[in-house]
DNA sequence: CCATAAACTTTACAGTGTCAAGATTATTTT
DNA sequence: AAAATAATCTTGACACTGTAAAGTTTATGG
């Protein structure tokens, strides 16, 4: 225990040696250069330059540029997870209204972070054999299942999945990328609206109807 | 000095310095490149080397990086609108078989070609603004209007062009990333019409039963 | 045949990722 | 408390990349 950085007003140096919190400070900087430059044009220097240390410390934390992607990655993941749980958590209560929100909340983070989400889904860079980026992304997978299974049965069919997923990261994807600009360029209630509609239609045409009342 | 290049039978040189056809063997090499190597480690002197000239060879063709990148998405969607098209042709010629066919050419191109499909919808390395790359990703998104036009009416609804295109991309583009895996490891025939069935489900709802006869 | 243009090479420079070795600070051990 | 050790960060170096400038070879047009 020490007596503590508190006595009095000490300015320990201009750059201590030590950053301290270097590792989530080159995280909070990689998701800065990749707003910035895109996954494509993504450097490694260039975050090391935004946290102020040298061009070689991130390696002692992350490996390799590979390794802090990947770490990126995984707070990718994390926050898309939480942007469909906020989506989610603002519509009604009943199965169909919780997994169009979720839809809803998988486009919102594509065009919100466009460039984490095409770190997560358009990109090599990552390694996804890692452990916590895989655990991270098998929690989104299995939201994505849970909701459907609440709409079509417990266990739901494959082209159910694969229709529904494919419908909210088709959207989100192309909204994302800039095209549709049509659907864009729409006010957000009536834009959000078009697209709780469009994930309906990838379901099953029979759990459209009010399920009829099993006699 | 020698006589002249056409007396009998002359080894020009091993590698004459005049290429004869350069710009085309480079956007050959350049789609080798793009297949071994992905996107994101696509290098310019790489396809150089392919192609058996200078590392600055390619600039007076293409100018840079970019310049070849573009021409490579170019083709690459003339190749994407000839998949479908082939499709097409196998398919029935009801509007709505059509269609479908139209999305399972976009999810075969992906998956034969997943460089070039992540080049041309998932990186802003080309140059979108070039004229020849803008008008081959029109006549691509053309060819879906005019097949959706053709199912739901002649001047298709913009929600009704997103659902059908968000569906395919969606499904081209999990595919193409090895998400996905499970409809991957099905047999072709019932991949093919499981693929079918989940394009179908774009359709607004009205156009999916067989037309009540207009009285 | 000569002048000019086009195609390609060579050389050079700044930027990148990664490795190895050194410097500084924190932590543990005695 | 002092010394040994570990962790953190910096410096320097190397191979590779893209691009620009200048030089060399071949084709073309008058």
């Amino acid at each position: 225990m020490r007596t503590g950085p508190q006595s009095t007003s000490i300015e320990p140096s201009q750059t201590p040696y030590h950053h301290g919190d270097l590792r989530a400070a080159l995280i909070r900087a990689g998701e800065e250069e990749l707003n910035e430059k895109g996954v494509e044009a993504f450097s490694l220097r260039g975050c090391a330059k935004r946290a102020g240390v040298s061009h070689a410390a991130p390696a002692h934390h992350f490996g390799d540029t590979r390794g802090l992607l990947t770490a990126l990655a995984t707070e990718g993941f994390r926050a898309f997870v939480a942007t469909q749980q906020a989506a989610m958590d603002e519509a009604a209560i009943d199965p169909a209204s919780q997994l169009a929100a979720a839809g809803l909340g998988y486009v919102r983070f594509a065009l919100s972070r466009p460039a984490l989400f095409r770190l997560i889904f358009s990109s090599d860079k990552p390694n996804f054999d890692n452990r916590d980026l895989e655990t991270a992304a098998t929690a989104a997978y299995e939201l994505l299942v849970a909701q459907i299974g609440s709409v079509c049965g417990t266990a739901p069919e494959l082209e159910d999945i694969a229709a529904v997923w494919s419908a909210a990261h088709g959207l989100a994807d192309l909204l994302a990328a800039g095209r549709l600009k049509s659907v864009l360029a729409l006010p957000l209630p009536q834009r959000d609206a078009m697209i709780l509609r469009i994930v309906m239609r990838a379901l099953p045409p029979a759990s459209l109807r009010p399920q009829p009342a099993p006699r």
